[in-house]
RNA sequence: GGGCGGUUAGCUCAGUUGGUUAGAGCACCUGCCUUACACGCAGGGGGUCACUGGUUCGAGUCCAGUACCGCCCA
C-alpha cells in the first residue's frame, strides 16, 4: 500500500451509499410513501412513465429519463401535491417475438410448430420475467413510482382499451383494410409503419441496364438502385414531355433475361433529369411504381417471399436471398451485354428500427388508421399553448409531422400482441368482435365457421392510449377522474411521433382532453466521443455498474449536472465522479454540523432572527435566493440549471464560506449558538431542496438530523418544500460579505504565491479610504482570522506600509502582509507588474470608451456612471501598485 | 432537397430582455493531511467567444450569409 493510500484509509470516512440505499428504499416501500391516494384533498400531480420496452435492460437513457421524472414527482410531493407516478412497461411486439423465436430456433423449433397458444404462453413468461427486471432496476435508482398501479400493455384492462379503441375507430370508418405497399422487414417478417423505418445513407451503386425494344435493335437504358426488382418490372416509364422518348411511348420492351413483354408508358412522376430519364416500373416493390401501376393498369408481380428470398416469379433466381440474387442477376446481365455501366451512388435506404436490416417495399393486405381528423385537435393543442414543449423548438418537429400526417399501418404479422378483433366468414365478410361473435352478431353466418384475423396490432397502438388506459379507461374510474390529464410526459426526441403526438391525438379522441400539459424532451445520451450509446455499438455504460460503484444518488446527480438543458449529454465513466464527490461533500458537512450540535436542539422549521451575526444573515440571504432560483428553474424544466444552482450554493456559499466562518478560531470551542441554529436550519433546507435529485443521502442525513434535534419527521419525502418570502434577502449585506471575501482571497493569494506554509500566521494591514469598510473588517476579524491566517489586523485610511511586506491592491483597499524573510523580491515584483499590466490595458480600453462623445451622448446615465467609477478604480489601483513597486526597488 | 439544434478555456458546458475585467466543473501547475471532507483545502496558468459582413455609442449576446458537426423529415 502506498503512503498516500495508507493515509487515506486512515482518515477514510467517505460516504458509502451501498450501506444505506437499499435499506432506505425498502423502508419507503414498506411505509407506502409512493402510493397516491385518489381520495386525498391534496391537488394531484401525476405522471405516466413512458413505458420501457420489456426487452430492454436499464441503460443510461432510461436512467436520465426516470431521474427527471422522479425529480419532478418528488419535488411536487414535497410541496403538498398528491404525487402519482404510474409505472409499467410495454410488450414490444416485434422485439420480444424475435427474441423468443431465436430461443426456439436454438431448440430446433419454430413458432408454427409449437402453435399460437404455447408460443404466447412462453413469450408471456419471458416478458413477465424481464418486466420485473427492468422495474426492479428503476427501484435501484430510487424511483418513487406508485408500484401498486404498475401496468403492462397486455394487461386485461389495457387490452380491453385497445379493443375498444379499435372498435370505435372502425365504426367511425377511420380504421380500414387496404391492399397497399407497406414497409416490410424480411428479418422480422412483418410490416412496419412509416415511423418505424429509419433512413440510413449507404454506399451503393446505380446500375444502368439496357432494355431491348421489341422488333428493333434499339435499347432503352434504365438506371436503378435495385436491379433485382427488374424481375418484377411490368413497364418502363418516361416523362410525358420528354422529347427524347416521346416516340417510344406505347411500344413494347422485352424484359432482359425473363424475356417478358412490357409496355412503355408516359407518366408525370418520371423525372427526366434523373439517370437516363427512363425508369423501370415495379408496382409490387416500389411505392411510386405502385401508383404508376394503378394509373396505367399494370400487373403487380411480387418477386419476394416474406423472408426476403426471391420467389418463383424470379425464374432461375428463385430461392436466393435478395442480395445474392442481385449479385447473380447483375453478373448475368453483364455477361449477356445488358449492363451498360455501373456508377457509385449514395443511397438512402429504409431500415428496420428493431433489427436494422434494409426494409423492402412490399404489397400486402394491411390495416390502416386514417389520421387526418385526429391530427387536427393535436395541432391546435400545441399552437394554442394548451400543450407546451420544453425546449419549445421541438413543437416545430411535432407540428411538421402532424401537418403532413399519413395513414398509420397498424397490423403486424406477429403473434405477440393484441390480436385484431375482426372475424371473417368464408365469403370475406368481416365482423368486429373481441371474442368469437355470437349468432346474433353475425346473422346469416355460422359463428363456428368464422376465422379471426391472424395478425396483431402495432405495439404503439396500445401505448398511444397509455396516459388513460393505465388509469382504468374505458371504465370510469376514480383514477381517471383525479389523475387525468397528467402533468408532463418526459421523453427523448426520437419518440415525438411514435408516442407524444399519438398520445395527444388519442387523448382528444377518447378522453376529449389533452393527456398532459407539458412535454419535456431531454437529450440523448452519448459517449465521450459524442456517439450515441447503443447496445450494438457496445459503447454503453451500465447504470447498475455505476450504482454499485458510486451509488444511485451519484448516478442521478451526475446525469442531471452533465445533461445541458435541452441538449445531448456526453458521458464517460468518470463523469460520475462529479456526483459522487458532491454527495460525499454533503455527507461530510452534515457530519460536521451534527457533530458540533452536541445536545443542542435547534428548530429545523424556522430561524430565530434575534440572535444573528452578519454571516448568519448572509447565508440566509443566499439561501433564499437559491430557493427562488431552484424553483424557477424547475418550473421551466431546466433541471440541470437547478442542480448547478444547488451545487454552487452548497459547495461554495455553505461549505467553503459559511461553515468556515462560523468555526471558532480555536479547535474544540463550541460554535456560537445563533450560528449553530442557522447552520442547522440551512442544512435542513438544503436537504429538502436536494432531495428530489439525491433522494437517498438526503433522507439518510435528514432522519439522523431529526433524531438529533428531537423532531417528529421520519422521512424527508413529504417536505415541506422550501419557499422563500425574500425576507432575508439583503443586497447590502451580500456586498459587505463580498468585501470581506475579497480581502481574505487577496491575502490567501499573496501567501500562496510566496509559498507561505498554512500554519504560519501573520499580521494584516489594510489601507482603506472608506471608514465603513475599515469598521467592517475590524468588527469581524475574529470570524475570518483563521481563513486568512491573520494574527493582528490593522485597518484604517492612514495605515503605513510595514517595512518588509507583500502587498496587493483590490478595489477600495491596499493590503499588506508583513512576511520578513519569506519574500522573494523578484517574485513580488513580477506579481505586481503583471497586475499593473492588466490594469493598464483595462484603463486604456475604458478611457477610450469614455472619450467617445457618441457613447456619452447615447448610453444610459447609469452605464456611464458605472464606467466612470470603474475608470477611477483602475486609476487608483494603478497608482497604488506603482508606489508599492517603487518601494520594493528600495529594499 | 427541406427543417431543427450546435460551434465560447485541452475536454464538457454556463453566459435569460445588447452595457462590471466572458464564468463553472474536469484536466493541468504550485503549496497543503489546517477544527467535516485528499471523493478534500488554498492559490495559479489557460479563451482572436467557428468565419465574413451588417445594425448599434457599444455585439459572445441582435440580423444576414458562409463553413463544419449532429439530429429529424423527404
Amino acid at each position: 500500500m502506498s503512503k498516500e493510500n495508507e493515509n487515506n484509509s486512515k482518515k477514510g470516512k467517505a460516504y458509502s451509499p451501498a450501506e444505506v440505499e437499499d435499506r432506505i428504499y425498502q423502508r419507503w416501500l414498506e411505509a407506502g410513501y409512493f402510493h397516491a391516494d385518489v381520495d386525498s384533498k391534496r391537488p394531484p400531480y401525476s405522471i405516466v412513465i413512458p413505458p420501457p420496452n420489456v426487452t430492454n435492460v436499464l441503460h443510461l437513457g432510461h436512467a436520465l429519463n426516470n431521474t427527471i421524472q422522479d425529480i419532478l414527482i418528488r419535488r411536487f410531493r414535497m410541496s403538498g401535491h398528491e404525487a402519482a407516478w404510474i409505472p409499467g412497461a410495454d410488450h414490444a411486439g416485434i422485439a420480444t417475438q424475435v427474441i423468443v423465436e431465436k430461443q426456439l430456433a436454438r431448440e430446433g423449433l419454430t413458432r408454427r410448430e409449437i402453435g399460437r397458444q404455447k408460443f404466447l404462453k412462453r413469450t408471456s413468461q419471458w416478458a413477465e420475467h424481464h418486466k420485473d427486471i427492468i422495474l426492479s432496476q428503476l427501484k435501484k435508482m430510487g424511483c418513487s413510482c406508485d408500484w401498486d398501479r404498475t401496468r403492462f400493455t397486455l394487461d386485461v384492462g389495457l387490452s380491453r382499451a385497445v379493443a375498444e379503441v379499435f372498435a370505435h375507430l372502425y365504426s367511425k370508418g377511420w380504421i380500414y383494410k387496404g391492399h397497399r405497399i407497406v414497409n416490410w422487414c424480411p428479418s422480422c417478417q412483418t410490416s412496419l409503419s412509416d415511423d418505424e423505418v429509419e433512413h440510413k445513407e449507404m454506399d451503393s451503386h446505380l446500375w444502368y441496364i439496357r432494355y431491348k425494344l421489341k422488333g428493333s435493335d434499339e435499347f432503352l437504358t434504365v438506371a436503378t438502385t435495385r436491379p433485382e426488382t427488374m424481375l418484377g418490372d411490368t413497364a418502363l416509364a418516361v416523362a410525358p414531355k420528354d422529347s427524347r422518348y416521346k416516340k417510344y411511348v406505347g411500344k413494347t420492351i422485352i424484359l432482359p433475361i425473363l424475356e417478358r413483354e412490357i409496355p412503355i408508358v408516359a407518366d408525370a412522376f418520371v423525372d427526366p433529369e434523373f439517370g437516363t430519364g427512363v425508369v423501370k416500373v415495379t408496382p409490387a416493390h416500389d411505392p411510386n411504381d405502385f401508383e404508376i401501376g394503378r394509373r396505367h393498369d399494370l400487373a403487380e408481380i411480387n418477386i419476394l417471399n416474406t423472408d426476403g428470398t426471391l420467389n418463383e416469379n424470379a425464374g432461375k433466381f428463385k430461392g436466393l436471398d435478395r442480395y445474392e440474387g442481385r449479385k447473380q442477376l447483375v453478373a448475368e446481365l453483364e455477361k449477356k451485354g445488358y449492363l451498360e455501366k455501373t456508377e457509385k451512388y449514395d443511397l438512402s435506404a429504409g431500415t428496420c428500427y428493431r433489427c436494422h436490416n434494409v426494409i423492402e417495399p412490399y404489397v400486402s393486405d394491411q390495416w390502416f388508421v386514417k389520421m387526418e381528423e385526429m391530427a387536427k385537435p393535436a395541432i391546435k393543442a400545441v399552437k394554442s399553448g394548451r400543450i407546451k414543449f420544453h425546449p419549445d423548438y421541438w413543437s416545430k418537429t411535432y407540428l411538421h409531422w402532424l401537418e403532413n400526417i399519413r395513414d398509420w399501418c397498424i397490423s403486424r404479422q406477429l403473434w405477440w400482441g393484441h390480436r385484431i378483433p375482426i372475424w371473417y366468414a368464408d365469403d370475406g365478410t368481416m365482423f368486429l368482435s373481441v371474442d368469437r361473435p355470437k349468432p346474433e352478431g353475425c346473422p346469416g353466418y355460422d359463428p363456428k365457421a368464422l376465422v379471426q384475423d391472424e395478425d396483431v396490432l402495432d405495439t404503439w397502438f396500445s401505448s398511444w392510449l397509455w396516459p388513460f388506459s393505465t388509469l382504468g379507461w374505458p371504465k370510469k374510474t376514480r383514477e381517471l377522474e383525479v389523475l387525468y390529464p397528467t402533468k408532463v410526459l418526459t421523453t427523448d426526441p426520437g419518440i415525438i411521433f411514435l408516442w407524444v403526438a399519438r398520445m395527444v391525438m388519442a387523448g382528444y379522441e377518447f378522453m376529449g382532453e389533452a393527456p398532459f400539459t407539458d412535454v419535456y424532451i431531454h437529450g440523448t445520451v452519448r459517449d465521450a466521443n459524442g456517439v450515441r450509446m447503443s447496445k450494438s455499438l457496445g459503447n454503453g455504460i451500465d447504470p447498475l455498474e455505476i450504482i454499485d460503484k458510486y451509488g444511485a444518488d451519484a448516478l442521478r446527480v451526475s446525469l442531471v449536472l452533465a445533461t445541458p438543458d435541452g441538449q445531448d449529454p456526453w458521458i464517460s465513466r468518470n463523469t460520475f465522479e462529479l456526483g459522487r464527490n458532491f454527495v460525499n461533500k454533503l455527507h461530510q458537512v452534515s457530519r460536521f454540523v451534527m457533530m458540533r450540535l452536541g445536545d443542542h436542539k435547534p428548530d429545523l422549521g424556522k430561524v430565530d432572527d434575534s440572535d444573528l451575526v452578519i454571516f448568519d444573515r448572509w447565508i440566509l440571504s443566499r439561501l433564499e435566493r437559491t430557493i427562488a432560483a431552484v424553483d424557477k428553474s424547475i418550473a421551466e424544466f431546466r433541471l440541470s440549471t437547478a442542480a448547478k444552482t444547488l451545487y454552487n450554493f452548497i459547495w461554495n456559499d455553505y461549505c467553503s464560506w459559511y461553515v468556515e466562518l462560523i468555526k471558532p478560531d480555536t479547535p474544540g470551542t463550541p460554535i456560537r449558538e445563533g450560528s449553530l441554529n442557522v447552520a442547522c436550519y440551512v442544512l435542513g433546507q438544503i436537504l429538502r431542496l436536494l432531495h428530489p435529485f439525491a433522494p437517498f443521502v438526503t433522507e439518510n442525513i435528514y432522519t439522523e438530523l431529526q433524531q438529533k434535534v428531537g423532531g417528529a419527521d421520519d422521512t424527508i419525502m413529504f417536505g415541506p418544500w422550501p419557499t422563500s418570502d425574500g425576507r432575508h434577502i439583503n443586497d447590502e449585506l451580500e456586498q459587505s460579505l463580498e468585501q470581506i471575501q475579497a480581502v481574505v482571497t487577496a491575502v490567501r493569494a499573496v501567501r500562496a504565491e510566496l509559498n507561505v506554509h498554512p500554519s504560519k500566521k501573520s499580521d494584516l494591514y489594510v489601507r482603506v479610504a472608506d471608514p465603513a469598510f475599515a469598521d467592517l473588517l475590524k468588527k469581524h476579524i475574529d470570524y475570518f482570522r483563521s481563513l486568512a491566517k491573520v494574527e493582528n489586523l490593522h485597518a484604517a485610511a492612514d495605515i503605513k506600509k510595514p517595512p518588509v511586506s507583500a502587498s496587493t491592491v483590490i478595489s477600495g483597499a491596499e493590503i499588506f502582509v508583513p512576511l520578513a524573510g519569506l519574500i522573494d523580491i523578484d517574485v513580488e515584483k513580477r506579481r505586481l507588474e503583471k497586475e499593473l499590466d492588466n490594469l493598464k490595458k483595462l484603463l486604456e480600453k475604458i478611457s477610450k470608451k469614455l472619450a467617445n462623445p457618441d457613447f456619452l451622448a447615447n448610453a444610459p446615465e447609469d452605464v456611464i456612471n458605472k464606467e466612470k467609477a470603474k475608470k477611477d478604480d483602475f486609476q487608483e489601483r494603478i497608482e497604488k501598485l506603482n508606489k508599492n513597486l517603487e518601494q520594493i526597488l528600495d529594499w
